[in-house]
Parts: structure tokens; C-alpha cells; sequence
DNA sequence: GTCCACATGTAACTGGTTACATGATTGG
DNA sequence: CCAATCATGTAACCAGTTACATGTGGAC
């Protein structure tokens, strides 16, 4: 239940119509919660439907037409009340330790290619990440909500740095394992 | 696509029922693919009508009477090619970081609080896989299949650190804001 | 005989993904 | 006028979640 206040989020920030959101959500806020813009508009229609969010008057809503939505009144309380509920965080899921362990009973064939692509789609989302963090957030800006957002910037730059880490340990383990094939 | 190749190599350690597949996911692969009973039982329907698994004979398909299942060789053929096959890492999506990006918009109330819960949750994820190193992996054992478990525990434990770090972090940060209420 | 734990399922729903459909606007 | 691009949407599907249903066997 994140993305409707995902895209709350993102409309009280700016008002924005869909596909506005869609290019926002390719970076930034997408950086730790991704949506298609099918997602969107889906989900647009039904902030609206709630009475959460309303199209920006002065536009028909035609087919083909740009439709800009702001949040009201009611869209922020439910956010700030979604924002202050307890959630637990969600477990672990991931495919890569997956097959690592599948891998130990069928076989280590062919999956270090992908661990080595791993390691360099990882290092370049970093470099991407800290980039970011050189460009917004300079030290003079330290206001609360450039903090905040730093802080979320900060967290995914330790995940991927933690990403990095450990592909390169496990390739280096890897290298010392002896070339097996249980076919 | 990753629930049927988790029951495939939990299968292939061991042949097991719905049940037991149930139970062993709540630990050891669970900790990286979840899944529920209904999951496991509608999946395992799926893989034997594939001819990927079959139950062991002597055992009558009825309702309330335990049914095992063993993999068979189509079924390692196509964990085989599963674990050796390019796949992307998904994006990071996580509502903690969400929600403090929304609190920089409607105010940080509450937030705090469950920031410090989920560093107890952390906190005692990383000492459980603490826990399981210690016991599954003393120097001693290290053929190649304890050595690729082990690796994947590791990323556990690495993630886990690299969370109870930065919600410590955030803790401090949230120690120096002034305490905001945009409501 | 009744209750409880074990064990296997069904049904309905929600969220995310993929593929496709449709209309408006603009540059050539 | 045509193609490309901007823009909004529909439909079908699949995976995961929640709630519930049904049957067996043993302890008391």
C-alpha cells in the first residue's frame, strides 16, 4: 500500500500530471520506490475517485490532453498519517542469493558472468548515487528537509556500497573454488 | 519467476511435503524467498503437472494425508538453467526511505519511533544470522557447498549491518533536527 | 466422542507487469 | 499530409496476500 502515497508524496512537492510523474519517478523518488506509468495513471484515478488529489481546473479531460493533479487538504492528512504509522520492513528477497544456493546443489556453471555484471550495475548506480549527493547536497545546505533527503540518498549509497563489497568477496571466493560441474 | 526454482532447491536438499517446504521456508531460504503455505501448495500443483516434481508413490492424494514430493531430472535440468541464466537485480524499493522523504514534505511526527523499531529488528536479524554462522560454519567445514552458503549468509549479514549502521545514523540525525510540525 | 494439531487445499483480492490502443500536437 | 512525440489510457495476466474450508489421526 506505497504507491498512492508514494505519488502523494511526489504531487505535494510539485503538482505534476501523469506522465510528468512517470519521468520523476525514473529517477529520484523511483530510486527506492519504481512505478510503470500504467501504475500511474491507475492509481491517479483512484487518489482522485478518494478525493485525495484533483485535476487542476481549466483542463478537459480529453484523451491525449495533459491533466496536472494537485493533492488537497485530505491527500496530505493521509499522507502525514501513513508517514507516522508503525510498518514493519519487509523481508529480504533476492533472486542472486537464490541461486547461489540453488547453485550449490546443480552446479556453479555460468552464474559468475552475472555476478560480475552484478558487481559493475552495482558500482555504477554508487558512482550515480554519489554524484547526486555531490550535486544537492553541497555542506551549506543543511536545512531539515535537505537533511532528511540526504539521509535517504546516504541509504542507498551504504546498500550499494555493501553490494559492491560483497560481490567482490564472493568473486574472490569464486577464484579459489575448484571449477565444478555436477551435470 | 523465482518461487518455483526456491521449491526446486529446497526439494533437491531434501524431499519434503507442503508443509515441511512450509516450515523450512520460515528459516534458511526463507531468509532471502518467502513465501506463504497457499504459495507452496498452488506451486507445487504447478511443478508436478510441469513433470518437473513428482510425488513419492505409495502415498494416496487425498486431503489431510501428507504428500511428499522429489525432484526429478527435468526439474534439476531447468534449476540448472534457471541458476545459470543472466538475470537483473530488481530495484531497491523500501517504504522506510519513502516515508522519510514524505516526512520532509508533512512533518517527521512519529516517524522517529518506528525508526528506532526497526533498528531493534535489525539488530536482531544480524544476531540471529550471527547466531547461524557460528553454528553452520566453523572454519573446519569448507567444501565447495558450505563455502557458497556461507557466502550467501554473508550478503544477510552484510545488509543487516549496513541497515543497523545507517537507522543509527538516522537516529542521531533526527536527535540534531528541530522538532518540525508543518500540520 | 471431542478437541487439537497436522495437513492440504480454495476463493477472493491486490499490486505489479506486459502488451496494446487511442488521441493531440508539432516539425518537416 | 505524414511521422514522431507527447500524453492518457485499457486489458490480460501473474505473483503475493488474506481469509476461509476440509479432512486425518492421536491424546484425553
Amino acid at each position: 500500500m506505497s504507491l498512492p502515497h508514494a505519488i502523494l508524496t511526489a504531487l505535494v512537492e510539485k503538482p505534476s500530471s501523469g506522465l510528468e510523474l512517470t519521468r520523476r519517478f525514473d529517477k529520484s523518488i523511483g530510486y527506492f520506490w519504481s512505478a510503470t506509468h500504467q501504475q500511474i495513471y491507475r492509481e491517479l484515478g483512484r487518489l482522485e475517485a478518494q478525493g485525495l488529489i484533483r485535476a487542476l481546473p481549466a483542463q478537459q479531460p480529453a484523451r491525449g490532453q495533459k491533466k496536472s493533479y494537485e493533492v488537497l487538504p485530505a491527500g496530505r492528512d493521509e499522507l502525514a498519517r501513513w508517514t507516522a504509522a508503525a510498518q514493519d520492513p519487509r523481508p529480504l528477497r533476492d533472486a542472486m542469493l537464490l541461486r547461489l544456493r540453488a547453485a550449490a546443489v546443480v552446479g556453479t556453471t555460468g552464474i559468475e558472468a552475472d555476478l560480475r555484471r552484478h558487481l559493475e550495475l552495482h558500482e555504477r548506480q554508487l558512482s550515480e548515487y554519489e554524484e547526486i549527493e555531490k550535486r544537492d547536497f553541497p555542506p551549506e545546505k543543511d536545512g531539515p528537509e535537505d537533511r532528511l533527503r540526504h539521509l535517504v540518498l546516504r541509504a542507498g549509497i551504504d546498500l550499494e556500497t555493501s553490494w559492491t563489497r560483497w560481490l567482490r568477496h564472493a568473486l574472490a571466493e569464486f577464484a579459489e573454488l575448484p571449477g565444478d560441474d555436477p551435470s
